[in-house]
DNA sequence: CGCTTATGTTCTCGTTGAGAACATAACAAG
DNA sequence: CTTGTTATGTTCTCAACGAGAACATAAGCG
């Protein structure tokens, strides 16, 4: 490490400060913030204004003292798409730095993974200059970033390197439960957490480790599956090909199951609200079937505390639903779950703040995060 | 991060390289080695020198070129004292800077927490002003590194700072078999590996995700039980106080308790050694327990690495016994556990290689960790 | 014995952030 | 309206850092 390499590190440090911020930061609040001298702050800001990634703004002036900056994302600065690809629809929208984002397009598609030429379209559509970075949410598990295995919509290894054309920006691919956990870490319910979870409660269940506000990937980028682990003693086969996985017991296809009717993906998701809301009108069978969503949730959740010491544990998609219908349920089989001696102080079991764009939230994030780093700021500068 | 940090970075990453290397490393070596120039790997070992931390000492000759100099832990630099305290034994080892370990002392014990002012004693009679930090690992959860909890030695919640006295040495305590994945990832079979997990077997199982060479604490450091998860599908009640856990089928208690013995901890070792030898002798009835180890110990691999995408999963402890005997039958019922289309390439299940002291390999290194850092090399200069 | 090779040593140089002194723009109090 | 207070911006000096070049040195090789 040079002492060049410490400017750099010092912006990078004042980029992700700005980025992360919830309110716009002031320069001296900045400086205050890293630690640095007024003087070097200006001296860094200085440099980030000229390379057009951030602008500074005068500050409305707040109590005594000589007004000072705001830093705002360069209105010609750098940009990010962020890309949520479902299993019958796709969402494109903008993010800046620090997050403001803007829906571009969306659109349908027939369950073939020729809609990424589709996406590709809107993309160079709405492709500019400032474009840095794409990321990319995408429901199901994708190997290397690269390879996509989504038993349901029939595509078994599909290589996407096949289907984004060769000027494809750059883009980073992941998971939508992981990059919904993602969200949920930087900009949600799991802010300042140093070790957490989050699931995603859809058909099934998938879900991210989140160390220090980052989603843990694994060695191939699949790590996440846990819904496919055998938590509930259940002795299905699952269509991922293992036995007794825990998403049998959890999710809208496991709603379906439990009132007799034949799970499936795509179709299940209304069912599942459809039973939601005749619980909540005090339907017993179906309310029936929420009590055993919850209790395999909560069960499996301790589990997964024993092995993986979170602080706390949220939950998106059905589950902020479960949550809301069933919690003292889930809190207790959960409980159950854990060992004894950690029952005093069980994870806190939390809904998602980050909503329905969760994913595209998250991709957003990713995206950025392949451009502040010290190795892009400096070709950029 | 100011200039003067900058050294203070750069001498722990030169520290940090000397500790971590197999062989002695040369100045010359050590400079290409973190990418900088001669002139400056000089100036910072010249002062890591007089602060009596690293030791040059001309190197052998080899081939052409100026001789060069190696740089050895200092005859009078900081040492790390390393304990590994179990049910019924402890032991004291002092490990140099670059791991070279020396077993100082050993005992017994009678069970209770008493043990604890007789460690303290040894560690008296050993310490010297070179003492800077010990590591130790004890076979159990501990929380917040100080609460401990063993329910088979009766140990409910025995706060280490009620028997640690007050001139202890600065110490950091932490859970056995995460050391001992922490030793395999350091000086081990999983050196290098980016995500990993290990599972030392003894009584039941416990372990450790390592993640870029660190052992993974969780937000009490107390992760790492996952043999507290029921991924068996085991109806059994666990000591633990949860039902169906993984340890329940795998581990001593498990062989023990499969042979229609009574399962307890400490007996059970012998037990499941006798069973062992049994079963390399062809006894069926032996056999089938082994078998059905090894079953459920890689349908539980199956379902691990389906959450957490590992590259390589060591094991320890009886684990080696199993892999030894029934390599095939954990590695099928790891590929039947494992969704379809990760099968092709499951993660490597492999024998550790740091042996039988890896715990205090592990509690060497965790001791080093507390002191290779920028904060105490900055008071130290 | 001279050539090659790898390393140690010395010196200069550009860059970095710290720190102090001063300038400036708001507010507050009389 | 003036003066003092407060927080910030700005400027300048300075110590320290690592890079790089030039040179010195100690080995092996032919």
């Amino acid at each position: 490490m040079t002492s060049a390499d410490l400017r750099v590190h010092n912006q990078v440090r004042l980029l992700r400060a700005v980025h992360d911020a919830e309110a716009p930061l002031t320069r001296a609040g900045a400086a205050r913030l890293l630690g640095i001298g007024r003087n070097t702050a200006a001296a860094l800001v200085g440099e980030l204004e000229r390379a057009h990634l951030v602008h500074e703004v005068p500050a409305e002036t707040a109590g005594r003292g000589r007004p000072t900056t705001l830093l705002l994302p360069h209105p010609s600065g750098p940009l990010v798409f962020a890309l949520d690809v479902r299993e019958d629809s796709w969402t494109l929208a903008r993010a800046e730095l620090g997050g403001a984002r803007e829906v571009l397009e969306s659109g349908g598609h027939d369950r073939t993974p020729g809609v990424f030429a589709e996406i590709g379209a809107a993309v160079e559509r709405h492709r500019t200059g400032r474009l840095a970075a794409v990321g990319m949410a995408i429901a199901g598990p994708i190997r290397d970033g690269r390879l996509l295995h989504i038993a349901h919509l029939g595509w078994d290894e599909v290589d996407l390197d096949d289907h984004l054309g060769r000027d494809w920006p750059r883009t980073v691919v992941d998971n939508d439960a992981r990059l919904a956990g993602l969200a949920e870490a930087r900009r949600g319910v799991l802010h300042g957490a140093g070790c957490a979870l989050h699931f995603h409660i859809d058909f099934d269940i998938g879900g991210t480790l989140l160390l220090d506000g980052d989603a843990q990937r694994g060695a191939h980028r699949i790590a996440g599956e846990f819904g496919h682990m055998p938590l509930t003693g259940s002795g299905l086969e699952c269509m991922c090909g293992a036995r007794g996985c825990w998403s049998l017991d959890v999710g809208s296809n496991a709603l379906v199951r439990h009132l007799g009717g034949k799970p499936g993906y795509g179709t299940g998701r209304e069912l599942a609200q459809q039973i939601l809301r005749r619980a909540e009108d005090g339907d017993a069978e179906a309310g029936a079937a929420i009590d055993a969503n919850a209790a395999a949730l909560g069960r499996g959740l301790g589990a997964l505390a024993n092995a993986l010491d979170p602080e706390a544990i949220s939950l998106s998609g059905l589950g902020i639903d479960l949550l809301r219908l069933r919690r003292d349920a889930i809190e207790a089989a959960c409980a159950e779950g854990l060992m004894a001696f950690r029952r005093n102080t069980p994870p806190q079991i939390i809904a998602g703040t980050v909503g329905e764009q969760a994913p595209l939230t998250g991709a957003a994030e990713a995206g950025w995060d392949t451009i502040l780093t010290e190795t892009w700021l400096r070709e950029r500068l």
